[in-house]
DNA sequence: GCAAGTCGCGAATATTTATTCAAAAATCGG
DNA sequence: CCGATTTTTGAATAAATATTCGCGACTTGC
């Protein structure tokens, strides 16, 4: 076994920030972020994530993740300084983090204080932050240094 | 054009109410309802009506309808005024819209809660938005899915 | 009426996705 | 550590699904 659990969430941030719509484009993208797997793998990977190929408003295919139960498990909520729930998405070389409204200004303060080491520089807006990642560091990596100080970020 | 609208019908209901898995089967119980197609025609069908192939609890693959927008309706309330200028322009997969002084948040909201199948976040200043597009996503598509709700953006 | 444009469809085919069949790799109970 | 058992995986293949091509039926504007 490589790392089953890793690739599932790898598989599970790329279906949310990007639009994939078949297991090939999804390969080559696991295969961007060192998973390297096989299109048997991939699809048993989809089966049992309950990833759902539906058609979007443009007519084409894109994966889904199936909604979660509403009600059922809640989502997360750890914190920074303050009790602060933080979610991170990735597009390219940026990093897009929301947060509750009125902390996004603070936690990029924190972010710019702590986290240079994979960020060159955020903008805040009332609930955003756009982070740009220094080149060649990998989405993982960004997550894990950030999680360091924002406890909800993680796993 | 013999039945699409009735089949579209059919095939709706027997989803709902059955666990079908492909479109062999589901061909076969359309045949029972006096609809006569072929597979071709059906996977046409599946994907316009946004029907989505999932694993359900018991790891088996069934046919599900797409989850009407969350929250129910009201989804085109509120939008932009026509009268407000916005203009758009696009650099790697980040999108900067120019719309009149003061503008900018307000907009900037309606793009994160509409505009979430193209775009991950935005941030607003007093005239600008920065928005971070989807990876794999167009610039033309988001041109689109954005002018549905601002319409000075169409051409 | 008729040329030009759509639309819905089936047959054939291309593409995509799931499963079968081993074979490694991990896990477990002594 | 060692055999037995379960998991995870890749290669090949089967199965399922999407698309291409073309055709006939229907409009529409002249």
């Amino acid at each position: 076994m490589k790392n089953k659990t890793k690739r599932f969430g790898a598989i599970k941030e790329i279906i949310q920030t990007s639009n994939v719509g078949n297991q090939e484009d999804l390969l080559n993208l696991l295969s961007d972020r060192g998973f390297e797997v096989t299109q048997a793998t991939l699809s048993r990977d989809l089966k049992q994530l309950k990833v759902a190929k539906i058609t979007n408003a443009s007519g084409e295919y894109v994966y889904r993740l199936s909604q979660p139960t509403k009600g059922g498990e809640a989502k997360q909520n750890s914190f920074i300084s303050p009790n602060v729930q933080v979610t991170i998405l990735f597009s390219g070389n940026v990093a897009v983090l929301h947060t509750r409204a009125g902390y996004a200004s603070g936690l990029a303060y924190e972010i710019d204080e702590k986290g240079s080491e994979v960020i060159i520089g955020t903008v805040a807006g009332e609930d955003t932050i756009i982070a740009v990642m220094k080149e060649n560091v990998s989405k993982e990596r960004v997550k894990q240094v950030l999680s360091e100080f924002i406890p909800s970020l993680e796993k």
